[in-house]
DNA sequence: CACCTTGGGTGTCGTGAAGACACGAAGCCT
DNA sequence: AGGCTTCGTGTCTTCACGACACCCAAGGTG
């Protein structure tokens, strides 16, 4: 499970320190087994209950990771999640076969047991493909927000910056996200406009393009 | 295993005949199981080579099924995998659940058993994705190929019609396709210059882009 | 209270990709 | 010889996107 979340205006990945053998003390994507009768989606959003406490959210698979060697305890093969969430749901729990778990910014993530640097990097490539077809933005912020913070995650997504003017003409002309009247966010200085995404998911784009 | 052929000039889908009780009669796609000791790659490439004859192929998976209820025998969970083949490197073998198999237009296949449908339809949904990526054609037309070969191969995958002064300006601008000088397809009527791939596989879009 | 600092918000131009669109050329068949 | 079928070619328009600079509003500071 890739879990990200935005803290300190940054994208983060939630990470767990192995307490047991293979890699103990090894930072490591969460996770766990799936039951003998619950699908794989069923699977992956009981995981990010029991670990992130959070039940809403945009969780989709990208890919499966089954080398026989990946794993030196045997035959393991995986699934990879995504899970977008917002960081105010979140509420961390104890994992059993952890001692530890800490946030770090997708950009400059630490050493990573197993194969799991490939799968962090697969998923990243994943949500950057998926960023202009869904509203990755609205699993990961608040109900309002401003459209600088918007554009912050998207430039996490993509590892570069964007321009400010370019960002927000393509984002109001899809027409994803629409202004909330007279609301102002208390920021440190200049208030910004908030807004809130609009309709359904998906198409949207390919409707406004007609 | 989604695989994938030009048959008569059209994209093809090898389906079986299950011969056992789950879906009796029903079309299916082939597929196998995965060895203790084999990566996932390896068991796609396995069961391909086992069921028709081939080796040098474009294979990649595109989506894991995991719903505990999808196999009423009991718990599969399955990876989907899209393999490309040239039709003319084809030896069909017998597979050991089919009493028969045989070719289906990917337009139009007949009902087929399990959650299939579904997966024919991400598969082709992957293709799509993957066709502006990856230089399909090269792994479904023979080496030297005619760009209305190569075009019908397109078709094939976004499902409707391209124009064809404005796919082989695409085409040729990407520069992944050259013309085989003096070389000429002995057709019906009037003849077509041939052509092949030329560079690597890859960023050769992106290159020419610049 | 004046000024500075910081992030918020706006418009234009140029370029390149892609879609729409029609006709002559070459070879085969009858 | 004439007709049929497929091959091969260029222009125009539209649109998405990138580059680019300045004023505005509010808080903080001296």
């Amino acid at each position: 499970m890739v879990l990200l979340a935005i803290r300190d205006d940054r994208l983060s990945l939630l990470l767990i320190r192995r307490a047991s053998e293979p890699f103990r003390g090894c930072w490591a994507l969460p996770g766990g087994f799936v039951l003998e009768r619950e699908s794989l989606d069923a699977a992956a959003a009981r995981e990010l209950a029991e670990e992130a406490g959070v039940t809403r959210v945009h969780l989709e698979p990208f890919g499966v990771y089954g080398d026989p060697d990946r794993d030196p305890r045997g035959r393991v093969i995986s699934v990879g999640y995504v899970a977008l969430v917002r960081a105010d749901e979140l509420v961390l729990q104890a994992a059993t076969d952890a001692d530890a778990a800490a946030w770090f910014p997708l950009d400059e993530p630490p050493a990573l047991a197993f194969d799991h640097p490939r799968i962090v990097a697969d998923a990243r490539a994943h949500l950057r493909d998926a960023l202009d077809r869904e509203p990755v933005g609205a699993e990961l912020l608040p109900e309002s927000f401003s459209l600088a913070a918007l554009q912050r995650v998207h430039e996490a997504v993509v590892g570069h910056a964007i321009d400010k003017r370019n960002f927000r003409r393509k984002v109001l002309a899809e027409g994803l996200v629409e202004a909330i009247e007279g609301e102002l966010a208390g920021g440190a200085h200049r208030p910004a406009q908030l807004y809130r995404y609009a309709g359904r998911r998906g198409e949207a784009k390919r409707e406004v393009g007609r």
